[in-house]
DNA sequence: ACTCCTACCGAGCGATCGCTCGGTAGGAGT
DNA sequence: ACTCCTACCGAGCGATCGCTCGGTAGGAGT
């Protein structure tokens, strides 16, 4: 029973964890010269020699250049669409608690892989074929995911807005926008700024600050409790 | 005086009006290159091409294809700077009305100019040099601004937010985040857009939407009064 | 001992890149 | 009539691009 109860815990936060260097060292190196000279303006050659390895080292692992990309920004969408589908769960069947949670997953995935987060979303122009089309249906995947929750949240009464589908579009763009700022250096941690940037998003939605800013272990009594908010 | 009131209400309202065509047909026909596949996956030929121009006639006009995409950054940031420096002056000295026309300059520049703030935006690793640091110099200048008269508004007690420099970025990247998916053919104009934008940003600060929808021409009068309103 | 297989390279190929050389055509100025 | 100047080109140069050829080194399996 202890074990479970751990580990469930343990599940239910995974979306939060990030750990460093997720990423094989040559699409790494890789992702790191994209970031630098953008996918165009970056050479195989200079991917090899900062993975260490000749051009043909680099071509056995990947067959084309274009292939680097692919697999880069498809590690990007899997791993944003897991962690979200999870905070969604976690938040239980609370609407609000749902839109909170989710919010807080994409701001902090977007600042803790804010590289990653960059070249999946400004290099889109740059994918060729099928996997351009996949990496389009993921992102308006995600963006659907926050769209339902806010229609959800209009329909109950829990949210406000005059147009939910702008809402809905300026939320997902300001979070997303976040990889294109975010340094590690800066002022917040990841974990700041996505506390910081749910409540923001609630606001758009008449929601006021809500200041929940304890750690999510200490009240889990809330969501379970069958009571409707509003 | 007839005829100044009337060139006067035409200054002021400039900021709002968007011709086609503003750019030299080599600039555009760059710029189209650079949204398609990006500064580094667009070649000289292909700009020259769009031109109707050889090569070397291309380089009669601009020196290289460093100064094409120069040309059109300064372009862009000068054009953005100049309205939302008339946006904010059209606003009086109200803190809230200067908010709601300087988030509408923005929200409306980055959806009729897209793809000039989308490649402005995205194309700043491909600028060399100085031309970079002045790039950078002016959109910190741009959020700058709103950073600003979010703070005075702070001070003045019309804006509630716990964290407005936040904020302030939020609302920033959510208004230039529209040059990424804005398609002239979608259901919005961008007068349309531009006006809901500034009601969500107005949220974020606590204010309501305060449904102000009627042409900015009819009640010039609430700007004029010295009133302070909180 | 021998056969695979994985993980790599040195050298270089054909294509394409940004850019230039040495021009011309035609209008404006005197 | 002559001199500029602007607005262009055809042809091509040197450099660099993505990618490949034909290898080797070394560990695992039998």
């Amino acid at each position: 029973m202890k074990v479970e109860t751990a580990k469930k815990v343990e599940d239910a936060a995974a979306w939060r964890k990030y750990s460093e260097n997720m990423l094989p060292p040559l699409l790494q190196a890789a992702l790191d010269c994209f970031v630098e000279h953008g996918y165009h303006g970056t050479t195989i050659r200079t991917v090899a020699a900062r993975a260490k390895l000749s051009v043909p080292g680099l071509y056995h692992h990947y067959a084309s250049k274009q292939a680097l990309l692919v697999a880069i920004v498809q590690f990007a969408m899997k791993d944003l669409l897991v962690r979200s589908e999870d905070a969604v769960a976690e938040a239980g069947s609370s609407v609000e608690e749902q839109f909170r949670l989710l919010i807080e997953c994409l701001a902090l995935f977007h600042a803790h892989r804010s590289e990653l987060a960059f070249i999946a979303a400004s290099e889109i122009r740059s994918l060729e074929g099928e996997s351009r089309t996949a990496h389009i249906q993921s992102r308006d995947k995600q963006q659907q995911m926050v769209d339902d929750i806010i229609n959800q949240g209009m329909r109950e009464g829990n949210f406000d807005a005059e147009h939910p589908k702008d809402t809905s579009r300026a939320i997902v763009t300001m979070c997303t926008g976040i990889a294109q700022w975010y340094r590690r250096d800066g002022e917040l941690t990841p974990e700041e700024l996505a506390l910081r940037y749910a409540n923001i998003a609630r606001m758009t939605l008449g929601v006021g600050p809500g200041s929940r800013r304890e750690s999510v272990f200490t009240a889990p009594t809330v969501g379970d409790a069958p009571i409707v908010v509003n």
